[in-house]
DNA sequence: TTGTAGGCGTTATCAT
DNA sequence: ATGATAACGCCTACAA
């Protein structure tokens, strides 16, 4: 049925010419005849001649594929990362290899394994929550292949990373709440592994002290993200004699959950006890009870530079062998939004 | 730093035979010696050797990447789908390129195009809802990539596919309203040229016809997915004298605008209109107005469905050359659902 | 400016 | 049971 692929061989063939001219005429190399690399170009367009990936690949070593590895792709919050990370590929014809951990490290090793074995050129990863320890992603650097945190980044220094600090979000969170008049202020925060856990907790240590205030440790539960967890952890901060008036969740899928329990109980949401929290994902415009305030964190631009710092290395890698010293790391701040929805009432 | 990778080329040295020994040991070939594939085998897994992935895609013409092309995986129905598709693809050691068309025929023909070139095994596509021409799908047959359609199916009968019958489920649904003694049902549906708009109206008009009732057309709308196109059907619905007591919404994406509008105009969601929906998704639990019942797609399912559907015909396609004149089409049933929420309530 | 030849890692065909 | 060799499509020294 279908003929095969033109290949260079085959345009050398029909011009007499040698398939290195063909190649350089093709690559606009300089030194080569304008009238042959016409000739050359004109009868490749005409055969519908396109170079062969999987030999370049092969032959290059770079294939122009990165792989992606994140925790759930149907949290709004990385299906935007992802976006970003696709809008950057596109952008230089690069393409992505797309893998969930399932906040899960042995899944997130198999991943990162298929990955690695299928040699995407780079790999983009936001870390499962349980991620502790990092010999399935050091390994990636014998096999040459760079790799570039986002939003969920190791702890050490010597990573390319993109994320967003929320530390100085939190602080002006608390800043907000208090000027509101929120003294007793909650939170319920994500696993204590997390980096992105213990950066909540110093902004929400900073920003009581800033307003003299004294933390109350009885006011800090951790969940371990799922409904259980964080309906566990509600229990706790409601049980407690002292109600908070406010409560900080570790993001819009741990408030929706804590919403939730609190109408269980019969709270009046956002009335009784208000509620803030992280990402200002769009789909809580459709909530019940969004947050009041929730600090963004950009998933969308995340994702978008992560890719571009992973060209930027690919392209370093190409350029000057393996030096590989130096790291990007990106910090992008964290901005405190207001709901839409409430914007006008307060 | 990192030293090269072992190929089968090293082991043969090592062990003073020829590469083609090697080859044969490793992949288990029946004619060679016990001691010698043993030997082989240790060496091999002493060094670490890992077969190089590019090579063999080059030589065997053969990837085992998939390419996923969806309208947008920030919704969480074809989050679910893409989760369905890399079970199963993990599950045969395929991997998955991803790319969005963002319901955009000129960017669903760029990715599609972009994973032509990359030479994916084939493809699984969730067409946009603007896409009414093939030609840049059909083309994929004279490259020979086998291509399977998900959920937004094509409408002509020469295809792989895997969707749901709405038809059936909408029939159910208006009986099931009409039970409830909701008799003005208005459809707002989605655009004209997606088939699976003209099975809900199909469905809708039969589902009249066997309760006696008489359809009006006045009670038909359509949006094109956006929300100012949902607000405007529901201006529509909303200034008839007799207003619709019920109002079925394309999917819950939709349904959520339709709500928010209904909103505006101060009418009480789910007493004074009722709402149904499709899909059934399980972010409508954390909404302030899920839709009463809801038709389950299973979008996990079709995802699942369609990446095995691909890998039989991946393995056909070794098998019998380019045989592929059979197509496989696999109808899930849409089975009609309650919202949790509202279970107990009527 | 162009041609020749070797090689990337693997598998397959033909010998032995 | 094993070895030698060609081939996949492309690139790139090295030659001419």
């Amino acid at each position: 049925m279908e003929n095969k692929l033109p290949t260079i061989k085959e345009i050398a063939k029909q011009l007499n010419v040698s398939v290195s001219t063909v190649s350089r005429a093709l690559s606009d190399h300089p030194r080569i005849g304008l009238r042959t690399k016409m000739q050359v170009q004109q009868l490749a367009k005409d055969l519908g001649y396109e170079p062969n990936a999987k030999a370049i690949s092969f032959k290059q070593k770079k294939s122009f594929v990165v792989g992606v590895v994140l925790p759930f792709i149907r949290e709004e919050f990385f299906s935007q990362a992802i976006s970003g990370i696709e809008a950057a590929a596109m952008e230089s014809n690069y393409t992505i290899l797309f893998g969930q951990s399932y906040d899960d490290v042995e899944r997130e090793k198999t991943v990162v394994e298929a990955m690695r074995k299928q040699q995407v050129d780079g790999l983009l990863i936001s870390l499962s929550k349980e991620t502790n320890t990092y010999d399935h992603l050091r390994l990636l650097e014998k096999y040459n292949i760079p790799v570039v945190y986002f939003d969920r980044v190791p702890p050490f220094e010597n990573a390319n990373k993109v994320y967003c600090n929320l530390y100085k979000g939190t602080v002006e969170m608390i800043g907000w709440l208090v000027s509101r008049g929120y003294k007793r202020i909650a939170l319920l925060n994500g696993p204590e592994k997390l980096g992105a856990s213990k950066e909540r907790l110093k902004g929400y240590i900073e920003g009581h002290s800033r307003k003299k205030l004294k933390v109350d440790m009885q006011l800090v539960e951790v969940t371990d993200l799922s409904k259980e967890g964080t309906y566990a952890a509600m229990e706790n901060l409601l049980r407690a004699k002292h109600q908070p008036q406010a409560i900080i969740t570790f993001n819009e899928y741990v408030h929706m959950d804590a919403v939730q329990y609190a109408q269980l109980q019969n709270k009046q949401v956002n009335k009784e006890i208000v509620f803030a929290s992280y990402a200002n994902l769009p789909i809580t415009t459709y909530t019940a009870h969004p947050p009041l305030v929730s600090v963004e964190q950009y998933p969308y631009g995340q994702g978008e530079k992560a890719m571009e710092i992973m060209i930027t290395l690919l392209q370093e890698k190409k350029e000057e062998g393996l030096r590989l010293d130096h790291c990007y790391t990106e910090e992008i701040p964290a901005t405190l939004v207001m709901h839409p929805a409430v914007r006008g009432q307060l």
